[in-house]
DNA sequence: CTAAACGCGGACCTAACCAGTCGGATATTC
DNA sequence: GAATATCCGACTGGTTAGGTCCGCGTTTAG
C-alpha cells in the first residue's frame, strides 16, 4: 500500500542519471538500462511515456537516444510519476471512472483529498535536480504540522 | 500506485465515527459496518487489528463493541495505516525480506527514503479528532517546500 | 443455564494490478 | 540497405488487495 510502482522508480533513476550527464547529448534505452541492471525493455516503455508527456526528448536512429527536455531543476518527481503511472491519487474514489460506490456517505473523503494535494505537493517540490545532487542529510519530520491546514 | 488501501480507509472511517461520539460506550462492528454500508466481516477484522496494536478496546458479549483507547487528539493517521497495512514504505526496498535486487546500486534509494519521511511525517501530524470535526477548506500546499530537506 | 450477541482468527477464494516479455513497425545514420 | 534506434500494442505470470466462510471463546440478558 502507498507504494511507488517500480517503473516510477526507474523513470526517476533514469531521468537523475541524465542530469548528471548533461554535456552528453543523448543515451539509448540500453545504456541507461545497463547502467543500473534495470530490463531493457521496460525501461524503453518508460522512456517512450515520459518522451510524450514532454519531459524526454528522443531521436531514432544510431547513436540516438533520449535527452532532458527541460531543465533539471525545472523537472519535478510529481511531472515523472504522473506521467508514468497516471494521475496521483492516495484514495480509491478518483471521482472519475469507476470509484467506490460509498462516496456518497463517505465523510472521510475531504479531509483525505487534502491529505492527497498535501503529498502531492511535497512531490511537486522536488526536482531531479535535486536528486541529482546531494548525498544524504537528516530530515526535518519535526516541521510536518506546518504543511497540513486541517485546522485553519 | 500510491494508494491507500481500502482497509485503512475502512479503519479511519470507523475510528472518526467513535470519535463523533464519545459518549456511547461502544459500537458492534455490525453497528460500524452498517453505518457507511462496508462489508462488516471485513471491518471487524480491520478492528481486530487496531484492537491488537491498542487503538481500540474491545468488549466481548451482548452490548459489547468497540471503543476508543486513547483519546482522538492523540491518535494518529499514521498509526490507523500502520497498524492495518503494516509498516510505511513507499518503495520496495523495504531493508527487510526482500528488497529489489538493485538496491546497492540504486542512487535514487536515499532521496525517496527521505520522501517517504517527509509523508509519514504529514500522516502522523494528523489526529482522528482532525478527521472528526471541521468542514472542508483550502489546503495550504505553497509551503510545502519548507517540508523537504533535500539541500540543507 | 442457556442461548443470543458479540469479538477473535485462520483459511480461503477471486479479481485486479504490476512487472516484465514478445513481436513487429518506423525512423535515422553510415 | 544494414545496423541501431525509438515506438507501440498485446500478452503472460506472479503478487496483492478485497472480501467471504466457518468455527471458536466470551459475555450477558432472560
Ligand atoms: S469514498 Fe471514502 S471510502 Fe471510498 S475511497 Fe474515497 S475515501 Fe475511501
Ligand atoms: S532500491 Fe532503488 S530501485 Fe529498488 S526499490 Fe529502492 S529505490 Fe526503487
Amino acid at each position: 500500500m502507498l507504494k511507488l510502482t517500480k517503473k516510477a522508480d526507474y523513470g526517476l533513476m533514469a531521468l537523475k542519471f541524465l542530469a548528471e550527464h548533461p554535456e552528453t547529448p543523448a543515451f539509448s534505452a540500453k545504456d541507461l538500462a545497463d547502467a543500473y541492471g534495470i530490463p531493457a525493455q521496460l525501461l524503453a516503455k518508460i522512456l517512450q511515456r515520459l518522451t510524450k508527456t514532454g519531459l524526454l526528448r528522443s531521436h531514432a536512429g544510431m547513436n540516438g537516444g533520449y535527452a532532458l527536455a527541460r531543465e533539471a531543476r525545472t523537472i519535478s518527481a510529481y511531472e515523472v510519476i504522473h506521467s508514468i503511472d497516471g494521475p496521483f491519487f492516495i484514495t480509491s474514489c478518483t471521482k472519475g471512472a469507476k470509484s467506490c460506490e460509498l462516496t456518497p456517505n463517505c465523510t472521510i473523503k475531504e479531509p483525505l483529498a487534502r491529505v492527497n494535494e498535501t503529498i502531492a505537493g511535497v512531490l511537486k517540490s522536488i526536482s531531479i535536480q535535486d536528486l541529482a545532487e546531494h548525498e544524504p542529510a537528516a530530515a526535518k519530520p519535526a516541521e510536518a504540522h506546518k504543511l497540513v491546514a486541517l485546522t485553519p
